[in-house]
Parts: structure tokens; sequence; C-alpha cells
DNA sequence: TTGGTCTACTTGTCTGACAACTTCCAGGCA
DNA sequence: TGCCTGGAAGTTGTCAGACAAGTAGACCAA
């Protein structure tokens, strides 16, 4: 009985969900300009027909968003800065998918630079991170296991050991955004038809250059994993001649 | 009258922040794991020993990071994939600054990647939106006018011509953060230290680079350019031997 | 066993009050 | 006349209570 899935049944938007929307879409427009302040919250919650306690959570969004900032007895700002301190791999309020070439891309550069830091500055520990992730890999391929956990693992202790935290950071935002396309490597298909043992080989590569303390050949291995991961999921990227990262 | 600028009073943090960060600190740890339930807000309220209307805040500030989420009648779940679709260049909810060399070095690792595929990608309208602000910066250097935010499009023209919107976006991103590091190369102080003036020969030789489709070129200039600017902010970046990015 | 009802609990919203803070204006004094 | 201070008005931050809307589980009857 393989019945199409039944679409899930959304709930209605939260009346704080909508105020926040209605707002940022003037503060995005430009009509509340940066810098500008925001109608007192008693005004917003009269001319929207709400609790003042739903303009405070929509605000309280909007705060977390970096779109606004409130002084306690002035008011409430639109930031100098829109978005400040936020990045999101969807562009937009309601998020327009980017292309698995571009994210490709993107982890191209950014992976490649961290494991080139990585035999640089690795400390003991941060090989240690490596070789148990490393480890609990060997042991989902030996096993038919899941190791896409363990594979985001990896990479996120190779950034991390470029010992640049916010490295480390962004390519865990990055992995954990898109640890679905680890899925079909680590299916128990993926694994018989090899392609689990194939990145394995791959990552073991890196491992090595990086212990080994060779930028060089960690850049390499890097390279080479991350153009097999993307051709592994049909996606041949475009690189610059003679590019290393 | 050189007095050394007063210290910035720092306001204390409100206590929805404060519950957020508390939160958010037991979420990351695994403590509250992902799709777990959060307590009740009563009861968190009664046990953080605040009104439910601070928890209510804080719990807005988490779902608009993408830490929970929450359904009627039911309960705040921690969202299955934390911090999902947020990055924040400062770490957690009330941030800690990262080392502005840890920035700088991202950038140089981001933006020489963009710089290059600019040279091999860029459309007549994007050499158009790289000059227009060229040109907006000359005329800061010649009327010593404030070019930081013409700076910044500059940048981030180079990275949407390398046609990955994704690259765009993220420099587009750090640029916006990490305005601030340009003011002293614009401020009148720096045009007429030739601060402003050098940037701008850089700028020049990317520019020159990235029409000519250089990839190589475009490469060392954007390098050569983001190296130089860190070190009129005092920082020398440790890049790889024979580091590309 | 299944379906319906009821109860207890939870989030969502509203209201009102007061604390803490900011801004502006008027009055008084030098 | 100019500057300082105090008070009023307005604003955000927090609290408390009430009720609406929804969920989950237990119990009972068919």
């Amino acid at each position: 009985m393989d019945a199409a899935p039944l679409p899930r049944i959304s709930r209605p938007h939260r009346l704080s969900e909508e105020v926040a929307e209605v707002l940022e879409k003037r503060i995005r427009s430009g009509e509340f300009a940066p810098g500008e302040k925001l109608p007192a919250e008693a005004r917003l919650a009269e001319q929207l027909a709400v609790s003042r306690a739903v303009v405070r959570e929509a605000v309280a969004r909007l705060k977390a968003d970096g779109l606004v900032t409130s002084r306690q007895g002035s008011g409430v700002y639109v930031a100098r800065c829109l978005g400040a301190g936020v990045f999101r791999m969807a562009a937009g309020v309601l998020g327009e998918a980017h292309q698995i070439e571009d994210i490709f891309e993107l982890r191209l550069i950014i992976e490649v630079a961290a494991a080139e830091r990585a035999a640089l500055r690795r400390t003991p520990a941060d090989v240690e991170a490596i070789e148990a992730a490393l480890a609990r890999m060997d042991e989902a391929v030996a096993l038919s296991a899941d190791g896409v956990r363990a594979d985001d693992d990896f990479h996120c202790a190779i950034a991390l050991a470029s010992g640049n935290p916010l490295i480390g950071r962004f390519v865990a935002f990055v992995s954990h955004e898109f640890s679905a396309s680890r899925a079909p490597t680590w299916s128990r298909e993926g694994i018989v038809r090899g392609l689990a043992g194939a990145a394995q080989d791959e990552h073991r590569a890196l491992h090595v250059a990086i212990v080994a303390g060779d930028p060089a050949a960690a850049r390499r291995a890097a390279r080479q994993h991350l153009l097999q991961a993307a051709r592994r999921l049909g996606v041949v990227l475009a690189t610059p001649p003679g590019a290393r990262g």
C-alpha cells in the first residue's frame, strides 16, 4: 500500500509572527529607515489591533534577527545595519533555496582552506577528535549503520583544527544545514554501492595529510574529497583553472 | 583637547535576553535534546523567578533563531536541527566577539576565491557595478568624504560577480558586520595619511584583473588588498606557505 | 476495539498596573 | 541671558491575572 504521503497540516501563523513580518517588510522596504524610531509599542498595538504583548514578542523576534534595537524609555529603533548578525543559507524571509552547486562551491572554498590551516595548526586534541569521527565512520561502514553524524563531526573537527573558531563555526553551520546531502552516501544502498567506502578513503587521505602537517597535501585531499562528494550527488563543479580552493 | 574617549556605558542585560541565553546554553549542551519538550512556560517562569511574559519573549527570540518550535496546547520543543538557518559572526545569543584576525582570515579565504571567480564569470552589469563603486570611492578621496559605504559596495559587487549568489550574500553579510573596520581608512585623517588612496590603488588593481578576465591576477590582487587592509588596522595574518586563499 | 467525552495541562492573547528609564520643557537662579 | 534642575509626559520592561484555543491522556460506552 504505497499511498502518496499526506500533506502536512499547516498551523495558522501566530499574531506575533504576522506582526514581525509586517514590521520586517516595512523595515526592508526602507519605509522605516535605519536608525529611525518605530512607533511606540502602544501605538503599534492600537494600529495593528493586537495586544501590546503580541507587539513585544514580535519585536523580540526582530531583535533576535538584528533588525531592531530597543532602549528602555526611549523606543525601538531600526538597526543601523539591517539583518546585522544573521546569515541564512536561504535568502529572504520565506527562503528561496540555493542551487546545490552554489552550496558545494562555498563548501569547497572554505573547507579546503580549513584543511590547509588544520595541517599547520592542529593540536593533539584536534587530531583526537578527527580520529574519533573517522573511527565512527569506519564502524558505520562495517555495520552498515548511519554515519551521517560522524561525517558531519569529521568535517567540523577539521574546521576547528584550523585554529580559527569562526571558520569552525561556519563549517559547522553549513554542515548542519546540509546534513541531508550526506544521507545518500551513508544509506544502506550507498554503503553497498561503495559510496561510503570511497568517501572514507578520501577522509583517510585528508586525515593523513593533516597529521603529517602537510598543508599542500591537505589542500589536495580536501579538494579531491569535496569534488568527489559533489560528484556522488551528480554535481560537477566549475572551478577556476589552477584554483586551489 | 585630546581626552581619551570615555567608555561606553553598557546597559544591563534584559531579563528576556538572559533567559534566552540560559535556555540556549541548555539546548546547545544537549541537556535539552533535539525534539525534546522544554518545561512549560509557567514552570520555567517559576524556576527562573521571572514572569511568564519574560519567558515568552525569550522563547520568541529562540524561535527566531530556529532553536525551538512551539505548539499551542502541547509545548515548546527543541528544534530537530539546532540553529537551523542562522549563522552569526558572534557566538551565542549575547555574542562574544571574535578576534579580528579570525575575521580577516575568513574574509581573505572567501573574498580571494570570489575575486578569482569574478574574473571568470563577471557580466557587463557586474563590471558596471564594480566601476560605479570604484568611482564613488575616487570621489570620496577627492572630496575627503566618507567612502565606507562605497567600499562595502565594491566588495559586494565583486562577490556577486563570482556568479554564486551564496558567496555574494555571505560577503555582503560579513562586509556589513565589519563596516566599522573601514572607518579608519576613510576617515579624514585616513585620507590625509593616504590610507584611502592606497586602498584605492589596490581596488583598481583588482578591478583591472577582473575586467581582464585573469583569475590568477585577480587572486593576487584580492589577496594583496586583504592583507594590506588588515595591516592598515595593525593586523598581520599568518597564512599557509604558498597559500592562494 | 474504537470512538466520544471529559479533565488537566499547555501555549496564545489580552488587560491593567507599576517599575525603570528617557526626553523635553518650564522655572528659578546666578 | 544662559544654564541647571526638577517635574511631567511618554516609553520600554516586567509582573500578574484572566480567558481563549488547543493538546494529550484517561475513562466509559457501544
